[in-house]
DNA sequence: GTAGCTGAATTGGAAAAACCAAGCTAGGGT
DNA sequence: ACCCTAGCTTGGTTTTTCCAATTCAGCTAC
């Protein structure tokens, strides 16, 4: 996109077209057909398969043969460990979404343990402290273009 | 877009179109300038100032008055503590690209603290303990539209 | 005041991406 | 041999993004 050294734009040349990170997202809900995506998401069916693609390619996904019984082979598609990795990245979106984004009828998705308590994703320091936000600043690496003065402060109207 | 009752969703609405989180990365990294924005970005004059409106309007950014000296009034971009708060996005994506997608050049940004040490993105439970990605799954909360099965297991090959 | 400069915004038109409906295809059933 | 269906492809429209050129506002210089 611009800066291919940098994380995020690598991230986003993955991840950022238009339905990948939903194709994803049901992933992680349990979903591996091309019916059950096009019927949840409602994508257009040219670029659900196009999408489903990109992601086998970029080995977020892995394209398996499957057959029911009394039926033809398909292909179903499941998530790799790059593809489950990224369940960072939705859960840093739900939890956004859910604190400073809330719908009335609250939220539509729990992070969660095995046991089904409440996870939530914070900034660990390398003591293994949990860090409150404010303590936490995005600096430039080794391999960062141009360098940058990192902030903290927030707008204070 | 489809289900606004989905965090992830909503949060799209608000980061998920062209430049939106590469303008939000970049005030991260201090800047507040539109000729900031435009030049390190490379982003179309009127994308920008579009995205910019947008993230105003949505509450990310806050629009100030600035004035140096002997020149006129022009207007600065100021991430908002709804906008500070997308840096666990930011950092999600960073963290994802540097481990499965990493440059071999290295990072171009990194996550630290105030004094400079590196700090990471983790799943904490309810108790405060850090726990290991595996054990951690996104199930359906309250305003889930359709059940769903959460899962665990990656693919095997 | 008027001319000129500069950063931000707007505009018109080309290119690319997304959308939609219809049609095609392969492997099953009957 | 024929029909059915899930997945994919195709053609054409709409929307979004891109790009270059222009406009605009407020400053400085004359």
């Amino acid at each position: 996109m611009t800066d291919s050294s940098c994380q995020v734009v690598r991230t986003l040349d993955v991840i950022g077209e238009k339905w990948s990170l939903l194709i994803i997202r049901n992933a992680l809900r349990g979903q591996t057909k091309y019916s059950e995506f096009r019927e949840s998401l409602g994508a257009p069916t040219d670029i659900l398969t196009s999408r489903l693609a990109k992601l086998v390619e970029s080995g977020v996904l892995e394209k398996r043969a499957y057959r029911e019984p009394g039926d033809r082979e398909r292909a179903s598609y499941h998530l790799t460990e790059r593809g489950q990795a990224l369940r960072v990245v939705i859960a840093a979106m739900m939890q956004w979404g859910n604190e400073y984004n809330p719908a009335p009828q609250g939220a539509a998705s729990l992070l969660v343990d095995t046991d089904g308590a409440t996870v939530e994703l914070a900034y660990v320091g390398s003591s293994g402290a949990v860090l409150d936000r404010g303590e936490v600043l995005i600096a430039p690496g080794p391999a960062a273009s141009t360098q940058w003065a990192p902030i903290g402060a927030i707008a204070r109207g």
